[in-house]
DNA sequence: GTCTATAGTCGGATAGAC
DNA sequence: GTCTATCCGACTATAGAC
Protein backbone atom coordinates (compact mmCIF):
# COMPACT_ATOMS: atom_id res chain seq x y z
CA UNK A 1 0.00 0.00 0.00
CA UNK A 2 1.11 3.49 -1.12
CA UNK A 3 1.79 5.11 2.14
CA UNK A 4 1.16 9.15 2.08
CA UNK A 5 3.98 11.42 3.20
CA UNK A 6 4.96 11.85 6.99
CA UNK A 7 3.77 15.75 6.76
CA UNK A 8 0.49 14.71 5.44
CA UNK A 9 -0.30 11.85 8.18
CA UNK A 10 1.67 14.42 10.88
CA UNK A 11 -1.38 17.24 9.22
CA UNK A 12 -4.27 14.56 9.93
CA UNK A 13 -3.26 13.67 12.73
CA UNK A 14 -3.12 16.77 14.15
CA UNK A 15 -6.05 18.20 13.21
CA UNK A 16 -8.16 15.26 15.11
CA UNK A 17 -6.09 15.85 18.50
CA UNK A 18 -5.87 19.27 18.31
CA UNK A 19 -9.41 19.72 17.58
CA UNK A 20 -9.94 17.27 20.51
CA UNK A 21 -8.05 18.24 23.13
CA UNK A 22 -6.91 21.83 21.97
CA UNK A 23 -2.79 23.07 21.08
CA UNK A 24 -1.71 23.71 24.47
CA UNK A 25 -3.21 19.99 26.21
CA UNK A 26 -1.58 18.06 23.05
CA UNK A 27 1.92 16.58 23.09
CA UNK A 28 3.86 16.36 20.22
CA UNK A 29 5.02 12.99 21.09
CA UNK A 30 1.34 12.29 20.98
CA UNK A 31 0.94 13.16 17.39
CA UNK A 32 4.05 11.78 16.18
CA UNK A 33 3.18 9.00 17.49
CA UNK A 34 -0.18 8.56 15.63
CA UNK A 35 1.10 9.64 12.33
CA UNK A 36 4.16 7.03 13.05
CA UNK A 37 6.89 9.27 12.77
CA UNK A 38 8.99 10.83 15.01
CA UNK A 39 8.94 14.00 17.19
CA UNK A 40 11.77 15.72 15.56
CA UNK A 41 9.90 15.41 12.31
CA UNK A 42 7.90 18.16 13.44
CA UNK A 43 10.72 20.12 14.50
CA UNK A 44 12.33 19.49 10.72
CA UNK A 45 8.72 19.92 9.04
CA UNK A 46 7.32 22.61 10.52
CA UNK A 47 9.48 24.45 12.86
CA UNK A 48 7.26 23.32 16.13
CA UNK A 49 3.75 22.92 17.17
CA UNK A 50 2.65 26.18 16.53
CA UNK A 51 4.01 26.00 12.47
CA UNK A 52 1.98 22.63 12.98
CA UNK A 53 -1.15 24.24 13.95
CA UNK A 54 -1.01 26.87 11.72
CA UNK A 55 -0.64 24.08 8.62
CA UNK A 56 -4.14 22.16 10.23
CA UNK A 57 -5.68 25.41 9.58
CA UNK A 58 -4.60 25.82 6.21
CA UNK A 59 -5.21 22.00 4.97
CA UNK A 60 -8.37 21.88 6.51
CA UNK A 61 -9.67 25.54 4.15
CA UNK A 62 -8.00 23.28 1.61
CA UNK A 63 -10.24 20.07 2.19
CA UNK A 64 -13.60 22.25 3.01
CA UNK A 65 -13.31 25.28 0.15
CA UNK A 66 -13.57 22.35 -2.01
CA UNK A 67 -16.89 21.12 -1.04
CA UNK A 68 -18.01 24.78 -0.85
CA UNK A 69 -17.54 25.84 -3.93
CA UNK A 70 -19.44 22.55 -5.09
CA UNK A 71 -22.16 23.22 -3.31
CA UNK A 72 -22.17 26.77 -4.23
CA UNK A 73 -21.44 26.21 -8.13
CA UNK A 74 -24.35 23.42 -8.19
CA UNK A 75 -27.10 25.93 -6.45
CA UNK A 76 -25.77 29.11 -8.70
CA UNK A 77 -26.50 26.76 -11.70
CA UNK A 78 -29.55 25.42 -9.93
CA UNK A 79 -31.10 28.79 -9.74
CA UNK A 80 -29.47 30.21 -12.66
CA UNK A 81 -27.43 33.37 -12.05
CA UNK A 82 -29.85 35.75 -13.46
CA UNK A 83 -30.87 38.07 -10.97
CA UNK A 84 -34.72 36.67 -10.55
CA UNK A 85 -36.43 35.36 -6.80
CA UNK A 86 -37.24 31.98 -8.03
CA UNK A 87 -33.49 31.34 -8.97
CA UNK A 88 -32.18 32.68 -5.30
CA UNK A 89 -34.56 30.76 -3.67
CA UNK A 90 -34.37 27.45 -5.45
CA UNK A 91 -30.41 28.52 -4.47
CA UNK A 92 -30.62 28.86 -1.12
CA UNK A 93 -32.41 25.46 -0.69
CA UNK A 94 -29.72 23.85 -2.60
CA UNK A 95 -27.00 25.38 -0.79
CA UNK A 96 -28.89 24.55 2.94
CA UNK A 97 -29.34 20.76 1.99
CA UNK A 98 -25.75 20.48 0.87
CA UNK A 99 -24.67 21.82 3.77
CA UNK A 100 -27.26 19.79 5.78
CA UNK A 101 -25.66 16.26 4.16
CA UNK A 102 -22.02 17.52 4.79
CA UNK A 103 -22.51 17.78 8.29
CA UNK A 104 -23.87 14.89 9.10
CA UNK A 105 -21.41 13.11 7.65
CA UNK A 106 -18.83 11.42 10.42
CA UNK A 107 -15.46 12.17 8.17
CA UNK A 108 -15.94 15.94 8.40
CA UNK A 109 -15.85 15.48 12.63
CA UNK A 110 -12.19 16.00 13.44
CA UNK A 111 -12.49 19.30 10.73
CA UNK A 112 -15.47 20.59 12.75
CA UNK A 113 -14.07 20.12 16.01
CA UNK A 114 -10.90 22.20 14.89
CA UNK A 115 -12.92 25.12 13.33
CA UNK A 116 -15.42 25.47 16.33
CA UNK A 117 -12.28 25.46 19.01
CA UNK A 118 -11.28 28.29 16.88
CA UNK A 119 -14.72 30.14 16.86
CA UNK A 120 -14.90 29.62 20.55
CA UNK A 121 -10.90 30.67 21.23
CA UNK A 122 -9.76 32.61 18.08
CA UNK A 123 -6.06 32.57 17.41
CA UNK A 124 -4.31 33.62 14.36
CA UNK A 125 -5.91 30.43 12.41
CA UNK A 126 -8.96 32.17 12.45
CA UNK A 127 -8.16 34.48 10.39
CA UNK A 128 -6.91 31.64 7.56
CA UNK A 129 -10.01 30.10 7.74
CA UNK A 130 -12.45 32.68 8.05
CA UNK A 131 -10.78 34.04 4.60
CA UNK A 132 -10.25 30.20 3.84
CA UNK A 133 -14.05 29.57 3.23
CA UNK A 134 -16.23 30.98 5.52
CA UNK A 135 -16.32 34.33 3.67
CA UNK A 136 -17.80 32.35 0.43
CA UNK A 137 -20.35 31.28 2.24
CA UNK A 138 -21.68 34.35 4.29
CA UNK A 139 -21.15 36.38 0.86
CA UNK A 140 -22.88 33.89 -1.24
CA UNK A 141 -26.16 33.77 1.00
CA UNK A 142 -26.42 37.20 1.75
CA UNK A 143 -26.46 37.92 -1.98
CA UNK A 144 -29.32 35.11 -2.73
CA UNK A 145 -31.06 36.37 0.49
CA UNK A 146 -31.19 39.71 -0.82
CA UNK A 147 -32.56 38.55 -4.24
CA UNK A 148 -35.04 36.83 -2.15
CA UNK A 149 -36.42 39.83 -0.66
CA UNK A 150 -36.29 41.94 -3.79
CA UNK A 151 -33.33 44.31 -2.74
CA UNK A 152 -35.00 45.56 0.51
CA UNK A 153 -33.14 43.99 3.64
CA UNK A 154 -29.73 46.52 5.17
CA UNK A 155 -26.59 44.59 5.07
CA UNK A 156 -26.38 43.99 8.69
CA UNK A 157 -29.80 42.03 8.59
CA UNK A 158 -28.90 40.04 6.06
CA UNK A 159 -25.73 39.23 7.55
CA UNK A 160 -27.52 38.33 10.69
CA UNK A 161 -30.30 36.33 8.94
CA UNK A 162 -27.80 34.59 6.82
CA UNK A 163 -26.04 33.15 10.22
CA UNK A 164 -29.31 31.98 11.80
CA UNK A 165 -30.46 30.37 8.60
CA UNK A 166 -27.26 28.57 8.21
CA UNK A 167 -26.81 27.65 11.95
CA UNK A 168 -29.59 25.43 11.03
CA UNK A 169 -27.76 23.21 9.68
CA UNK A 170 -24.84 23.84 11.68
CA UNK A 171 -26.23 23.28 14.81
CA UNK A 172 -26.22 18.98 14.28
CA UNK A 173 -22.69 19.13 13.73
CA UNK A 174 -21.36 21.11 16.89
CA UNK A 175 -24.98 19.51 18.79
CA UNK A 176 -24.52 16.22 17.92
CA UNK A 177 -24.18 14.77 20.99
CA UNK A 178 -27.48 16.01 21.89
CA UNK A 179 -28.43 15.26 18.97
CA UNK A 180 -28.03 11.78 19.46
CA UNK A 181 -29.26 11.96 22.92
CA UNK A 182 -32.38 13.54 22.59
CA UNK A 183 -32.99 10.71 18.85
CA UNK A 184 -31.93 8.16 20.57
CA UNK A 185 -30.50 7.36 17.42
CA UNK A 186 -27.14 5.19 17.81
CA UNK A 187 -25.28 6.49 14.41
CA UNK A 188 -25.77 8.10 11.82
CA UNK A 189 -27.34 6.89 8.61
CA UNK A 190 -28.90 7.22 5.36
CA UNK A 191 -32.26 7.68 6.89
CA UNK A 192 -31.19 9.65 9.46
CA UNK A 193 -29.11 12.24 7.33
CA UNK A 194 -32.44 12.32 5.00
CA UNK A 195 -34.63 13.16 8.66
CA UNK A 196 -32.33 15.95 9.30
CA UNK A 197 -31.90 17.47 5.39
CA UNK A 198 -36.07 17.54 5.24
CA UNK A 199 -36.22 19.29 8.33
CA UNK A 200 -33.65 21.57 7.24
CA UNK A 201 -35.29 21.88 4.18
CA UNK A 202 -38.81 22.49 5.17
CA UNK A 203 -37.62 25.41 8.16
CA UNK A 204 -35.80 27.42 5.23
CA UNK A 205 -38.61 27.16 2.91
CA UNK A 206 -40.80 28.58 4.95
CA UNK A 207 -38.41 31.53 6.22
CA UNK A 208 -37.99 32.05 2.02
CA UNK A 209 -41.22 31.98 1.30
CA UNK A 210 -41.75 34.25 4.44
CA UNK A 211 -39.31 36.86 3.18
CA UNK A 212 -40.51 36.98 -0.53
CA UNK A 213 -43.89 37.73 0.56
CA UNK A 214 -42.51 39.93 2.99
CA UNK A 215 -41.63 42.59 -0.06
CA UNK A 216 -44.81 42.52 -1.54
CA UNK A 217 -46.56 43.58 1.65
CA UNK B 1 -15.78 43.58 50.36
CA UNK B 2 -16.93 40.15 51.43
CA UNK B 3 -15.01 37.41 49.00
CA UNK B 4 -17.09 34.45 47.83
CA UNK B 5 -15.44 31.65 49.21
CA UNK B 6 -12.88 29.53 47.72
CA UNK B 7 -14.65 26.62 46.54
CA UNK B 8 -16.63 29.15 44.02
CA UNK B 9 -14.29 31.20 43.24
CA UNK B 10 -12.02 27.79 42.00
CA UNK B 11 -15.26 26.29 40.19
CA UNK B 12 -15.86 30.01 38.23
CA UNK B 13 -11.92 29.65 37.51
CA UNK B 14 -11.78 26.71 36.65
CA UNK B 15 -15.46 26.67 33.96
CA UNK B 16 -13.36 29.74 32.55
CA UNK B 17 -9.84 28.26 31.77
CA UNK B 18 -11.39 24.52 30.81
CA UNK B 19 -13.77 25.54 28.51
CA UNK B 20 -11.09 27.77 26.52
CA UNK B 21 -8.14 24.62 26.77
CA UNK B 22 -10.36 21.85 27.84
CA UNK B 23 -9.08 20.03 30.68
CA UNK B 24 -5.39 18.24 30.22
CA UNK B 25 -4.41 21.79 28.79
CA UNK B 26 -5.18 23.81 31.67
CA UNK B 27 -3.27 23.15 34.99
CA UNK B 28 -4.11 23.37 38.44
CA UNK B 29 -1.72 25.44 39.32
CA UNK B 30 -3.21 28.14 37.01
CA UNK B 31 -6.68 27.67 38.39
CA UNK B 32 -5.71 27.96 41.39
CA UNK B 33 -3.60 31.38 40.73
CA UNK B 34 -6.72 32.55 39.20
CA UNK B 35 -8.67 31.63 42.09
CA UNK B 36 -6.01 32.98 44.55
CA UNK B 37 -5.88 30.37 46.52
CA UNK B 38 -3.15 26.96 46.71
CA UNK B 39 -3.46 24.44 44.62
CA UNK B 40 -3.27 21.37 47.11
CA UNK B 41 -6.96 23.35 47.73
CA UNK B 42 -8.36 21.67 44.22
CA UNK B 43 -7.30 18.72 46.05
CA UNK B 44 -8.58 19.24 49.48
CA UNK B 45 -11.84 20.62 47.68
CA UNK B 46 -12.93 18.68 45.00
CA UNK B 47 -10.35 15.48 45.29
CA UNK B 48 -7.96 16.73 42.15
CA UNK B 49 -8.58 18.12 39.05
CA UNK B 50 -11.68 15.47 37.95
CA UNK B 51 -13.36 15.91 40.73
CA UNK B 52 -12.83 19.98 39.84
CA UNK B 53 -14.33 18.93 36.41
CA UNK B 54 -17.29 17.95 37.56
CA UNK B 55 -18.00 20.14 40.05
CA UNK B 56 -17.82 22.71 37.22
CA UNK B 57 -20.58 21.08 35.12
CA UNK B 58 -22.71 20.44 38.38
CA UNK B 59 -22.48 24.81 38.98
CA UNK B 60 -23.14 25.24 35.34
CA UNK B 61 -26.26 23.25 35.82
CA UNK B 62 -27.42 25.25 38.32
CA UNK B 63 -26.51 28.27 36.85
CA UNK B 64 -28.26 27.60 33.56
CA UNK B 65 -31.20 25.88 34.73
CA UNK B 66 -32.57 29.14 36.36
CA UNK B 67 -32.55 30.36 33.47
CA UNK B 68 -33.73 28.40 31.33
CA UNK B 69 -37.17 27.81 33.95
CA UNK B 70 -37.37 31.50 33.53
CA UNK B 71 -37.96 31.39 30.28
CA UNK B 72 -39.54 28.63 29.78
CA UNK B 73 -42.49 29.83 32.59
CA UNK B 74 -42.30 32.90 31.02
CA UNK B 75 -43.07 31.35 27.53
CA UNK B 76 -46.11 28.76 29.08
CA UNK B 77 -47.72 31.81 30.76
CA UNK B 78 -47.89 34.01 27.85
CA UNK B 79 -49.13 31.44 25.45
CA UNK B 80 -51.04 29.69 28.47
CA UNK B 81 -51.15 26.20 29.23
CA UNK B 82 -54.09 25.30 27.18
CA UNK B 83 -53.63 23.03 24.39
CA UNK B 84 -54.21 25.25 21.83
CA UNK B 85 -52.19 26.27 18.65
CA UNK B 86 -52.11 30.05 19.34
CA UNK B 87 -50.30 30.09 23.25
CA UNK B 88 -48.32 27.39 21.70
CA UNK B 89 -47.16 29.40 18.81
CA UNK B 90 -46.90 32.42 20.90
CA UNK B 91 -44.74 30.33 23.77
CA UNK B 92 -42.31 29.13 21.26
CA UNK B 93 -41.58 32.32 19.76
CA UNK B 94 -40.90 33.90 23.24
CA UNK B 95 -38.59 30.92 23.94
CA UNK B 96 -36.73 31.75 21.00
CA UNK B 97 -37.08 35.28 21.51
CA UNK B 98 -35.65 34.61 25.28
CA UNK B 99 -32.54 32.52 24.41
CA UNK B 100 -31.61 34.43 21.36
CA UNK B 101 -31.17 37.55 23.92
CA UNK B 102 -29.61 35.44 26.52
CA UNK B 103 -26.91 34.04 23.57
CA UNK B 104 -25.63 37.49 22.70
CA UNK B 105 -25.03 38.08 26.39
CA UNK B 106 -21.14 38.12 26.95
CA UNK B 107 -22.04 36.80 30.65
CA UNK B 108 -22.68 33.19 29.44
CA UNK B 109 -19.47 32.85 27.30
CA UNK B 110 -17.26 30.75 29.70
CA UNK B 111 -20.42 28.47 30.12
CA UNK B 112 -21.16 28.51 26.87
CA UNK B 113 -17.69 27.55 25.79
CA UNK B 114 -17.61 24.39 28.36
CA UNK B 115 -20.67 22.90 27.71
CA UNK B 116 -19.75 23.51 23.85
CA UNK B 117 -16.55 21.52 24.49
CA UNK B 118 -18.64 18.70 25.77
CA UNK B 119 -21.07 18.38 23.05
CA UNK B 120 -17.47 18.26 20.83
CA UNK B 121 -15.62 15.77 23.41
CA UNK B 122 -18.13 14.26 25.56
CA UNK B 123 -16.85 13.37 28.93
CA UNK B 124 -19.28 11.94 32.10
CA UNK B 125 -20.05 15.68 32.66
CA UNK B 126 -22.24 15.52 29.52
CA UNK B 127 -24.57 13.74 31.31
CA UNK B 128 -25.20 15.83 34.19
CA UNK B 129 -25.46 18.72 31.62
CA UNK B 130 -28.04 17.15 29.57
CA UNK B 131 -30.20 16.00 32.27
CA UNK B 132 -29.24 19.16 33.79
CA UNK B 133 -31.81 21.83 31.59
CA UNK B 134 -30.90 20.32 28.19
CA UNK B 135 -33.21 17.78 28.41
CA UNK B 136 -35.92 20.32 29.74
CA UNK B 137 -35.50 22.60 26.67
CA UNK B 138 -35.71 19.88 24.10
CA UNK B 139 -38.87 18.39 25.64
CA UNK B 140 -40.78 21.64 26.26
CA UNK B 141 -39.94 22.41 22.61
CA UNK B 142 -41.20 19.00 20.83
CA UNK B 143 -44.42 19.71 22.88
CA UNK B 144 -44.82 22.77 21.98
CA UNK B 145 -44.72 21.89 18.28
CA UNK B 146 -46.41 18.90 18.37
CA UNK B 147 -49.22 21.25 19.21
CA UNK B 148 -48.55 23.95 17.08
CA UNK B 149 -48.78 21.05 14.13
CA UNK B 150 -52.15 19.96 15.29
CA UNK B 151 -50.00 16.29 16.58
CA UNK B 152 -49.15 15.39 13.23
CA UNK B 153 -45.97 14.69 13.39
CA UNK B 154 -43.60 11.79 14.80
CA UNK B 155 -41.52 12.16 18.07
CA UNK B 156 -38.29 11.73 15.49
CA UNK B 157 -38.91 14.84 13.93
CA UNK B 158 -40.51 16.93 16.32
CA UNK B 159 -36.52 16.64 18.10
CA UNK B 160 -34.88 17.24 15.05
CA UNK B 161 -37.03 20.27 13.78
CA UNK B 162 -36.39 21.52 17.59
CA UNK B 163 -32.74 20.90 17.24
CA UNK B 164 -32.75 23.22 14.02
CA UNK B 165 -35.20 25.60 15.27
CA UNK B 166 -32.96 26.40 18.17
CA UNK B 167 -29.71 26.13 16.44
CA UNK B 168 -30.62 29.57 14.83
CA UNK B 169 -30.32 31.20 18.70
CA UNK B 170 -27.13 28.93 19.17
CA UNK B 171 -25.44 29.63 16.02
CA UNK B 172 -24.96 33.22 17.78
CA UNK B 173 -22.98 32.26 20.40
CA UNK B 174 -21.06 29.16 19.19
CA UNK B 175 -20.38 31.31 16.49
CA UNK B 176 -19.68 34.43 17.65
CA UNK B 177 -15.79 34.71 15.69
CA UNK B 178 -17.65 34.81 12.39
CA UNK B 179 -20.48 36.62 13.55
CA UNK B 180 -18.10 39.69 14.64
CA UNK B 181 -15.73 39.11 11.49
CA UNK B 182 -18.93 39.15 9.42
CA UNK B 183 -21.18 42.25 10.55
CA UNK B 184 -17.79 44.35 11.48
CA UNK B 185 -19.14 45.06 14.94
CA UNK B 186 -17.13 46.28 17.68
CA UNK B 187 -18.82 44.91 20.31
CA UNK B 188 -22.45 43.23 21.01
CA UNK B 189 -24.63 45.85 22.81
CA UNK B 190 -28.29 46.89 22.90
CA UNK B 191 -28.59 47.19 19.15
CA UNK B 192 -26.92 44.13 18.22
CA UNK B 193 -28.86 41.82 20.39
CA UNK B 194 -32.14 43.71 18.73
CA UNK B 195 -30.65 42.94 15.47
CA UNK B 196 -29.90 39.06 16.72
CA UNK B 197 -33.39 38.88 17.96
CA UNK B 198 -35.51 40.23 15.39
CA UNK B 199 -34.26 37.88 12.83
CA UNK B 200 -34.15 34.38 15.21
CA UNK B 201 -38.23 35.80 15.66
CA UNK B 202 -38.80 36.38 12.13
CA UNK B 203 -37.65 33.29 11.29
CA UNK B 204 -39.07 31.70 13.88
CA UNK B 205 -42.93 32.90 12.79
CA UNK B 206 -42.11 31.50 9.62
CA UNK B 207 -41.03 28.21 10.44
CA UNK B 208 -44.07 28.41 12.76
CA UNK B 209 -46.70 29.33 10.16
CA UNK B 210 -45.65 26.99 7.88
CA UNK B 211 -46.21 24.35 10.43
CA UNK B 212 -49.77 25.50 10.84
CA UNK B 213 -50.76 25.70 7.39
CA UNK B 214 -49.23 22.17 6.98
CA UNK B 215 -51.66 20.96 9.32
CA UNK B 216 -54.48 22.08 7.17
CA UNK B 217 -53.66 21.28 4.08
C1' DG C 1 15.55 13.20 6.18
C1' DT C 2 15.23 10.28 10.16
C1' DC C 3 16.74 8.93 14.42
C1' DT C 4 18.61 9.14 19.74
C1' DA C 5 19.93 11.63 23.77
C1' DT C 6 19.47 15.28 26.70
C1' DA C 7 18.45 19.84 28.79
C1' DG C 8 15.21 22.56 31.20
C1' DT C 9 10.44 23.41 32.46
C1' DC C 10 6.10 22.32 34.23
C1' DG C 11 2.44 18.89 35.20
C1' DG C 12 -0.61 16.56 39.38
C1' DA C 13 -0.57 14.29 43.63
C1' DT C 14 0.78 13.91 48.33
C1' DA C 15 2.84 14.30 53.03
C1' DG C 16 3.15 17.01 56.82
C1' DA C 17 3.74 21.67 59.37
C1' DC C 18 0.72 25.02 61.41
C1' DG D 1 -8.48 24.59 56.16
C1' DT D 2 -4.43 26.55 54.25
C1' DC D 3 0.23 26.44 53.31
C1' DT D 4 5.26 24.54 51.80
C1' DA D 5 8.18 21.05 50.06
C1' DT D 6 8.98 17.32 47.24
C1' DC D 7 8.40 13.27 44.07
C1' DC D 8 8.05 11.59 39.59
C1' DG D 9 6.48 11.75 35.09
C1' DA D 10 5.60 14.38 30.63
C1' DC D 11 6.38 18.23 28.03
C1' DT D 12 9.04 21.12 23.98
C1' DA D 13 13.09 22.11 21.88
C1' DT D 14 17.60 21.17 20.34
C1' DA D 15 22.08 19.15 19.28
C1' DG D 16 24.24 15.80 16.80
C1' DA D 17 24.93 10.78 14.93
C1' DC D 18 23.89 8.38 10.75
Amino acid sequence: MLERPAELRLIEAAIDQFGRNGISAVGTRAIADAAGVQMSAITYHFGGKDGLYLACARHIVEQISGRVERILAFATSHGTDSGDKAGAHAAVLAIMGGLATVMMRDEIAPLARFVLREQMNPSPAFEIIYEGYMRRILDQMGMLLQRVAGGTLKTEELRVRSIALLGQAFVFRFGRAALMRATQWQSIGEPEAMAVRAAVLAHSEAILNALESGTSA
